[in-house]
DNA sequence: CTGAATCCTGAGTAATTTAGTATGGATTTG
DNA sequence: CAAATCCATACTAAATTACTCAGGATTCAG
């Protein structure tokens, strides 16, 4: 078995780019609407899949659109009002490392352990899961746009 | 674009096994080999698929083998001084959540993005990456069966 | 009022990864 | 020697990932 391409606990390139391209949205806040295309070649995203991406975040509240020419993306919200983890959340599901420990998990999910309350493991899922959480809830976009020196 | 079966930060059931395995094993410390047998059919596990997970346990210097009749696998160290981030790492490689800022990424593998220093995103990855390995290498398997009441 | 720039939608797909299975060998104890 | 165990390599079906493809709808400029 080898260890190659093996990556624990990563995001998909969904969230990856997503997160991408919220930044970029935050950096021209109250310009009006960045096209697609701008933000897919200054961040080196295929056009297509950033098109998909964006479907996920105007659906879930995070961007507006305008359509035709001079149209484009922008946000939602304020960048102070923006959270990494809404971001990740939104294209890529609820976060947790393992499926017991999931929203939907618990038990009803497809979970690969049936045993609950004696299983030793479980509280380090959980653990895990809130400290990602509340870290990635903690940081907005804002913090991203001030990190920046 | 469905969200079914879309998880992000996760692990994989490599990952998920062999911890439970090592508490497991943390369990009966001292006691002498459990055999895989054992291991497998309390924790609900494939024999085959746990023997895998073993071997690389193994060479990673987290357990030993006892061959023959009456053998089996015991922790080599005690539960105090193996922690969950070991056992991930062994079986799952580096814990990051994107190439970028994995141990062997910067930029020489295959990361995603290719700007480094004005990426608004590049801290956000490490600050997640330390948290995830800073609360994982603070929790041996002593820590999981103190939990236990 | 037409053409170009944009967003919008759904389907399809090659490559990779995952979570195993299959097969058989080596070692030790009773 | 037989059974119980570990050890090693190769294979594979299903799912997932990271896109591509094809075309439609909307808006603005000239």
């Amino acid at each position: 078995m080898d260890l190659q391409g093996v990556k624990p606990v990563r995001l998909s390139a969904r969230g990856e780019y997503g997160v991408r391209a919220m930044a970029h949205l935050a950096l021209n806040y109250n310009e009006g609407p960045v096209p697609l295309s701008k933000v897919a070649s200054s961040e080196n995203i295929s056009h297509h899949f950033l098109e998909q991406i964006f479907v996920l975040l105007r659906r879930g509240g995070l961007i507006k659109s305008v359509r035709g020419v001079k149209g484009g993306y922008m946000l939602a919200l304020p960048p102070r009002e923006v959270c990494v983890g809404d971001i990740i959340r939104v294209l890529e599901g609820p976060i947790a490392p393992v499926e017991c420990v999931s929203e939907n998990g618990g038990n009803g999910g497809s979970c690969r352990c049936e045993r609950t309350d004696d299983c030793l493991a479980r509280h380090v899922w959980e653990k895990l899961r809130d400290h990602i959480n509340e870290m990635l809830d903690k940081t907005t976009l804002q913090d991203m746009m001030d990190w920046k020196q």
